[in-house]
RNA sequence: GCGCCCGUAGCUCAGCUGGAUAGAGCAACGGACUUCUAAUCCGUAGGCCACAGGUUCGAAUCCUGUCGGGCGCACCA
């Protein structure tokens, strides 16, 4: 999926990518409205059809040029129709429909070349690889070391590797970070609730903190503390002991956890590491920029200007004690990032996090320049999942220690496909209400079996077949525009044609939800070309070696958009 | 009260940098297995795109307001 088009190559053989045809489309249309009109015009666009029986692709662009060019939008659209319907071997038919609109049905050459490209060499190439040579740093989960990942960190472990997987799919080389909280409030209670527990079973009385965490798995390390360590730990005095040994077992917990949904990061970046020095130079460099002050009855407490920063409220950094709240490591981790150089810097969190990461923004526009943090630094905030069974919400409290876990959710469920597979179905800045007895579910409820099944009869066919490759080489471009000519397979290869520029806009736009309607819409006509006609035909080599290299391209196509979803690719179901 | 997100078919959701008849899956109804896996296919039905205004040649899409839901408004993260 790495590789990039090798343009020479496909030139010899007439053969353009998809995005290229739509290029030259475009600038033909263009250069023709500016030497007609003598004027200087924006760059029109070719998108693609909303309906596939108006033609492939489509440009609006007479419209909107109509008041400027004092012309009709039709007369406008019959300009751009004439200057590239007899000069692309690719496009069989350009009309002009409707209003002004111009419609352009792709020529069955282009499209069997295509597919027969897709069937050799595979889809990936044709993904233009717009992150090639540049790097990404992608930052999600970062869930406080304080125990079992829940079903709000799942959604967010699933679409920060799918965002990943979708910025590898187009070039860019992602780094997977994990920010791990393993310095403040939150671990101080957590070794408290551990001291609690052990001092328990010895049997001395200690309460959990305020705040503090109840959870059953605080016991079993509570046991295994004292069988490693022995009994002559005391609280507070032994504070440090009790905190490293738990965050030491909640980063095993986390990383088990993740290892079920197949997600691994390339780095744990741990909060301790830029205290006290990179965080105190952090403060220093706000202090230089005017951007804190001290609180006028306590000058031990540092407060953040972010309301002259254009946000709603100051806020406290340093507190009277000399620790710091959540936001002032935050700040000096994400100087870090910049410092490191990436390209592009994402950040996931959950809707919960609004607010801060707002802080935090505005705080790193003033200090880089807001430039560069606009360009640089894109945030993706997704709202939460609600969890139904038989139609009932299911109540998750995590004070209470009775929320439901990340490892609950895929036993429940049976499947980290599955799972993975839902989550990434719906758009992250939309609530979901994740159904389990639907996810649950072996049959035609489950929509990831209905893609995978579409994998899985391709590789069924193949087994049928002895040898694959003798067979594709009977089968030449020519041959398979004239073999495939039903609408099923005609419509199969221009579908699989817009893929690649649909996996571009959704890296674009990292926006991985959009991979499974596409993955839905191959599948879909894919079942119905595999209804309709039967591939392998031993009486016919050629129909045979056409229609089989059709689907070495749909399954090229499918195992590529199911390893943007971390999805796995089945020989048999 | 303030900020962000959401409100589309019975259910779960796409479509939202404005464009030509609003899409899919599931559920419902009617059909299709002596042939490469029927976890499939073919067909039918289902919608004032929350509501009200506005912008325009054109609005589910942009703006304003109202109503409804989620999240946040910590010296927790």
């Amino acid at each position: 999926m790495k590789t990039n088009p090798d343009w020479k190559q496909m030139r010899s053989l007439h053969l353009i990518s998809p995005l290229q045809i739509r290029t030259e489309l475009a600038a033909a249309m263009t250069a023709a409205l500016a030497s007609k009109f003598q004027v200087e015009i924006p760059s029109v666009e070719v998108l693609p059809s909303r309906n596939l029986s108006f033609g492939d692709l489509a440009c609006n662009s007479a419209m909107p040029l109509a008041g400027k060019l004092k012309r009709s939008p039709r007369d406008i659209a019959t300009v751009m129709a004439d200057s590239i319907s007899n000069s692309f071997p690719q496009v069989d038919k350009v009309s002009v429909d409707g209003p002004g609109f111009l419609n352009i049905t792709l020529s069955g050459e282009y499209l069997a070349e295509f597919t027969a490209a897709v069937a050799e060499r595979g889809l990936g190439r044709f993904i233009p690889s717009e992150g090639k040579g540049k790097t990404a740093l992608v930052e999600f989960v970062s869930s406080n070391p304080t125990g079992p990942l829940t079903v709000g960190h799942c959604r967010q472990a699933v679409l920060g590797d799918a965002v990943s997987r979708l910025l590898e799919a187009v070039g860019w080389n992602v780094e997977r970070e994990y920010y791990f909280n393993d310095a403040g409030k939150q671990m101080e209670r957590l070794a408290e609730s551990l001291a609690s527990r052990y001092m328990n079973i010895l049997g001395v009385a200690m309460e959990i903190p305020e705040g503090g965490y109840q959870g059953e798995y605080i016991k079993d390390w509570a046991e295994d503390f004292l069988k490693e360590k022995g009994d002559s730990f005391k609280w507070p005095e032994q504070k440090d002991d009790f905190r490293e040994y738990a965050a030491s077992r909640a980063f095993v917990l986390i990383s088990e956890d993740l290892k079920l949904l197949g997600i691994t990061f390339d780095r744990y970046f741990a909060e301790s590491e830029l205290i006290p020095d990179a965080v105190e130079n952090t403060l220093k460099l706000l202090d230089t920029k005017e951007l804190i002050y001290k609180d006028s009855e306590d000058p031990r407490k540092i407060w953040l200007k972010l309301s002259e920063m254009g946000r709603p409220d100051d806020r406290v950094v340093v507190r009277d004690d000399g620790t710091y709240t959540y936001r002032m490591p935050d700040i000096s981790y994400h100087l870090n990032k910049f410092k490191r150089d990436y390209d592009l810097i994402v950040d996931i969190f959950g809707s919960d996090h609004i607010d801060t990461c707002k802080d935090v923004e505005t705080v790193l526009g003033n200090l880089l320049g807001e430039e560069i943090v606009s360009t640089r630094l894109r945030t993706i905030l997704h709202q939460f999942v609600t969890l139904v069974r038989g139609g009932e919400k299911v109540k998750m409290s995590t004070r209470a220690g009775n929320f439901v876990t990340l490892r609950d959710l895929v036993d429940e469920v049976g499947s980290a496909d599955v799972v993975r597979y839902i989550f990434l179905t719906r758009r992250a800045e939309a609530h979901m209400d994740f159904d389990l007895e639907a996810a649950g579910a072996d049959n035609d409820e489950n929509p990831v079996f209905y893609v995978q099944y579409a994998f899985a009869r391709i590789s069924g066919i193949l087994r049928k077949v002895s040898d694959v490759e003798s067979l594709l080489h009977l089968c030449n471009a020519e041959r398979l525009e004239s073999i495939l000519t039903g609408d099923r397979e005609r419509n199969l290869m221009r579908l699989l044609e817009t893929v690649p520029l649909k996996v571009s806009a959704a890296a674009t736009s990292l926006e991985p939800h959009r991979i499974p309607d596409l993955l839905a819409e191959v599948a879909r006509a894919f079942h119905g070309f595999y209804q309709h006609h039967r591939v392998v035909d031993p009486d016919n080599n050629e129909i045979t070696a056409a229609r089989l290299t059709l689907c070495m391209a749909v399954r090229s196509t499918l195992n590529d958009l199911l390893t943007i979803l971390g999805v796995r690719a089945p020989e048999k179901m």
